[in-house]
RNA sequence: GCGCCUGUAGCUCAAUUGGAUAGAGCAACGGAUUUCUAAUCCGUAGGUUACAGGUUCGAUUCCUGUCAGGCGCACCA
């Protein structure tokens, strides 16, 4: 509907004033309270023209009746709204209710999304879990605009980290070792639970190089499975799971030739450097040091390499504020490597900071002081998480207190929208609902806030679209608690099931396809559907 | 010093990407249920959108400067 009215406008403006006017580069139609959408197209051509917007939204307006029919008033500085016909909207409920509603057509578009990539050194925290949360809803959001996507996480398993892991892991069983404590290891008290599991399975090993391989290998798959079990409690899962190493093997050297045979590397000082300058990097980088090792970015160029090659059209990262400083480096890379239109969108989720009763509460992977996931599942609801996060921008960094989630958790949002969806349910279950009894053909509204309800349905397709172009995900939860709130007030208002059987119909037809909306979203979230649900019974 | 992110109600955050009267939740206060779920609804109070300029029909949003906070600026990963 919407797209027509943009159709039909256009084509008016060209007849009119002879313009071609860009729809897409300004926002021009918009969901508005003072009629069904609204239209600021006059002050643009205002400024064309150098003449009155409000003169010309009259005469847009007029015509826009005559030559479509489309109802619509001026406002003050020129403004056009128009409203539709009632019985679009119930159409609209109809489509709801037996389509996908607003699900796009595969458009042979393959996404690769990557986000948490965490080190395998420790268990993973908060921040992971806002990415995480994040990527699931992103490659949902991508996949209903009609992308083919594939989730994917990338195992930094073949560095120093590791080694150092090792080290931290046999030093806690050796009795030779060291006086010291190895540099830059891990104290984390699960360091020493590994250590004692490792020691039951091999015994109690010597501090040597070969020993401590042996502990990297069992620690990183230990952390690994862990990893993957408190990702469970949040039903966060990847289509891949790439590891570094593999990358190494199999396209760091294929990577490397690319980027020589295209002279793109030079030598200094027995290192060998990249010249991301060229494509807009601030300096150039090394990739080999003068050691003949390569550094961290080699194989992460090579495992974008491995990306572009499987014919992905869009490769989106979800990085660390911490990795900011490290995107146009990547970004010149991809472009040295890209054959066609290859797309590179990185998200930076900002920082979440954990509260307790208000104080901050300090985490540091290193010295092992942090609130894993595993704690955070079991002390707090995973949908008031999952809501919670969402309902952020990412680029926000944001406070989060735990003592306060427990405490209003019965006062959350997310509550909120899952007892409109309750109270629908059991509503349509006291009123016996036969689906095809559903009246998809009435021509008019009686009731103006059921209508209401109808057009806010009519805006769900556009913020997913919005989202999977702009990655801003808290415009769904929060579509959600608009919705939900005209459901409860109208539940409140009104007797929805009464001896006007007709009328009842017509409330219930809109309201089923409400829930159907909330249901979608929910489901874009990760989010529970509850069928019932009684504050007392928690 | 340079770069990126941020600054909105007492607290946690929104604001249709430059739109119409800056909105929600929590916290505070007052009200609503003999009715399909009160995890709900209605009302009151709370704001110089950090500050100062600029751009224009119109600025929380864009530009410049100042202040404050976070994070980056390796032949570490």
């Amino acid at each position: 509907m919407i797209d027509k009215f943009v159709k039909d406008l256009n084509e008016l403006v060209k007849q009119i004033f002879s313009i071609e006017i860009d729809l897409k580069d300004y926002r021009m139609v918009s969901f508005t309270e003072h009629g069904d959408v609204s239209t600021n197209i006059s002050f643009e051509l205002a400024k064309k023209l150098k003449k009155n917007p409000y003169e010309i939204a009259e005469g847009l307006s007029k015509n826009l009746f005559k030559e479509y029919g489309y109802n619509s008033y001026v406002t003050k500085p020129g403004f056009i709204n128009i409203f539709f016909p009632d019985k679009v909207f119930v159409e609209e409920c109809k489509k709801i209710v037996k389509t996908f509603y607003g699900k796009k057509d595969f458009n042979k578009k393959k996404v690769n999304i990557e986000f948490i990539s965490a080190n395998p050194t420790g268990p993973l925290v908060l921040v992971n879990l806002r990415a995480g949360i994040a990527g699931m809803m992103l490659a949902k959001v991508m996949e209903y605009s009609g992308f083919y996507v594939e989730k994917e996480n990338y195992i930094n398993d073949a560095g120093n980290q590791i080694y150092n892991l090792g080290a931290s892991v046999l030093y806690h069983i050796s009795s030779e070792k060291p006086e010291k404590f190895p540099e830059n290891g891990y104290k984390g008290w699960y360091i020493k639970e590994i250590a004692k599991m490792f020691e039951k399975t091999f015994g109690n090993l010597n501090y040597t190089q070969k020993n401590i391989k042996k502990a990297s290998e069992f620690a990183k798959e230990y952390i690994l499975n862990w990893q993957k079990k408190s990702l469970k409690n949040f039903s966060i899962d990847f289509n891949n799971w790439v590891f570094e190493s593999d990358i190494k093997e199999k396209y760091l050297d294929e990577t490397l030739k690319i980027l020589t045979d295209k002279n793109l590397t030079y030598l200094q000082d027995k290192a060998l450097y990249l010249k991301t300058t060229t494509m807009g990097d601030d300096k150039d980088r090394v990739i080999i040091k003068s050691n003949g090792e390569h550094t961290y970015f080699l194989p992460d160029i090579a495992y974008h390499y491995f990306k572009i090659k499987r014919g992905f059209d869009k490769l989106i990262d979800i990085l660390g504020p911490d990795h900011h400083g490290y995107i146009p480096r990547l970004t010149a890379s991809i472009k040295m490597l890209k054959k066609d239109d290859v797309d590179f969108d990185v998200i930076i989720a900002q920082l979440v900071t954990i509260l307790k009763n208000g104080q901050k509460y300090e985490m540091s992977k290193r010295t092992g002081e942090f609130i894993t996931l595993d704690e955070l599942s079991e002390e707090i609801d995973p949908d008031v998480l999952k809501f919670t996060i969402l309902s952020r921008k990412l680029s926000q960094p944001f406070n989060f207190d735990i003592e306060k989630a427990k405490e209003e958790s019965m006062e959350n949002p997310v509550y909120y929208v899952q007892y409109s969806y309750a109270r629908l349910s059991s509503l349509f279950d006291k009123f016996n609902l036969n689906k095809n009894e559903l009246n998809f053909s009435f021509e008019k509204f009686e009731n103006k806030d059921l209508r209401n309800i109808a057009k806010k349905l009519f805006e769900f397709p556009y913020i997913v679209y919005n989202v999977a172009s702009s990655y801003e995900i808290q415009k769904i939860p929060n579509y959600l608690v608009e919705l939900s709130s005209l459901i409860h007030q109208f539940y409140y208002n009104y007797r929805i099931i009464d001896d006007d059987r007709d009328e009842t119909i017509k409330r219930i037809t809109i309201l089923y396809a409400a829930r159907e909306i909330i249901k979608n979203g929910l489901s874009l979230m990760g989010i529970t559907l509850k069928e019932r649900m009684f504050k007392n019974e928690v």
